[in-house]
DNA sequence: CTTCCATGTTAACGCTATGTTTACACAAAT
DNA sequence: ATTTGTGTAAACATAGCGTTAACATGGAAG
């Protein structure tokens, strides 16, 4: 899945923000890298091309957005991410920051989760920015919402609308059991009101046209996909 | 060509918020639309298919976090910024926002212009490469934009304008799924209204000036190009 | 073993989305 | 002025999707 671990840089003239920070990204399993000031940063930057960079506004030699300005002359780091940290909360800072080509602007102080979760979401655009495709790959069978296909060993199956967003509900959680109830919530919405077979018959048309039997039924409770 | 106006959908059950809000990323140029709870927010966004959906948190009839959920497990919402917006600025709900798939996470009372510069931050990171009319070649079938013209096995297709259009658009991504929406917005504009049938007539004179079908009805859904 | 309930199975059918054809306004070309 | 072609609308035709209803099956409870 994840071919190397995303790198950060994170430069702060603080010690003890770094440590704090360097912590808790590299529990989530990123490559950490630290600069103490703004030459520091730019240096490292070019160096190891990190995927996401975090500056602190306020550091000695060069502040965050100077270095941020700078970078982004550069063709190297167009796209490389950038996550603003600073004690000025004020608006036109932030504003300042977003427009300096800045991602993300994070007010000091600073909640490693938060911080942390900002990251993620940043890395999750960006994934499925890269990949274009959200599709899912599930042993052989691949389900392509962007492409409304699904194929099993090469073979092209042709699933209609409902099927399709039937499947793809369960295969997005794969061993997850959905209630009826949740599937008709999801799938048919919530003021729509159908007949107690309709689910039954659109999981038979699915199992019959993908020929492999990839949806488990759990008695009394709803159905779930199989890995 | 490409110059549609980015899409945003704006729910929130504060009628003052959401002209607010409205008015200036209105005047950013992009096309806004309003929802004014949950489950009309659903309604709209499966009608209109927005790049932004901007979801205040504590709405009636279904919360932004609902809605969110409710939308990420849809097929055509995978790839849907979404932003929150809330006046719970606790560490856990945002939290718990960004974790739901959300992009950012917004708290009021709100800044008109941060929230702009959030929202442009978000579509610049997605601006994908312009790409400059470049010749398609897709297996024996050339298409040319910059002379208006289509070959089949070295035999020269005449397509008319709106036609040509129609066709550049859906073999511009081979295989990806268009929305009837899509295409309106793309070919003909948004704020030109045509009848049911015209998308129809013209995906049937390309078929029939082509010979080959290459296509493909997705019921329900929209057309795509064959690879 | 019987009963009951949840789900599987099948066929049939209405309806909606799309296909098809024709007509026409309008623009461009001759 | 005539011709030719494009884009849209309107009026059908039609396929197949989504649903229902009726019946089958199987397993758990008693």
């Amino acid at each position: 899945m994840e071919g190397r671990p995303m790198r950060i840089l994170i430069a702060d003239d603080e010690p003890d923000i770094l440590e704090i920070i360097s912590y808790n990204l590299g529990k989530e399993g990123y490559e950490i890298h630290t600069a103490k000031d703004g030459n520091e940063a730019i240096e490292l930057a070019k160096q190891i091309n990190p995927d996401l960079i975090i500056l602190d506004v306020m550091m000695p030699r060069k502040t965050g957005m100077e270095v941020c300005q700078i970078l982004r002359t550069q063709p190297m780091f167009q796209k490389t991410l950038i996550i603003f940290l600073t004690a000025l909360s004020d608006e036109a800072s932030q504003i300042k920051g977003l427009e300096f080509g800045a991602d993300d602007y994070v007010n000091k102080p600073i909640s490693p989760k938060v911080l942390t979760s900002r990251v993620n979401a940043l890395f999750r655009r960006l994934q499925t920015k890269v990949s274009e495709d959200s599709s899912l790959v599930l042993g052989n069978i691949t389900i392509d919402p962007v492409k409304f296909m699904v194929t099993i060993d090469g073979a092209d199956v042709v699933l209609a609308k409902k099927e399709f967003e039937l499947l793809y509900l369960l295969a997005a959680k794969p061993g997850r059991v959905f209630l009826r109830n949740e599937i008709l919530s999801q799938v048919w919405g919530n003021d729509v009101i159908v007949g107690d077979r309709t689910i039954d018959v659109h999981i038979r048309k699915i199992r019959q046209k993908m020929g492999v039997d990839c949806i488990t039924t759990v008695k009394g409770v709803g159905y779930k996909f199989d890995v």
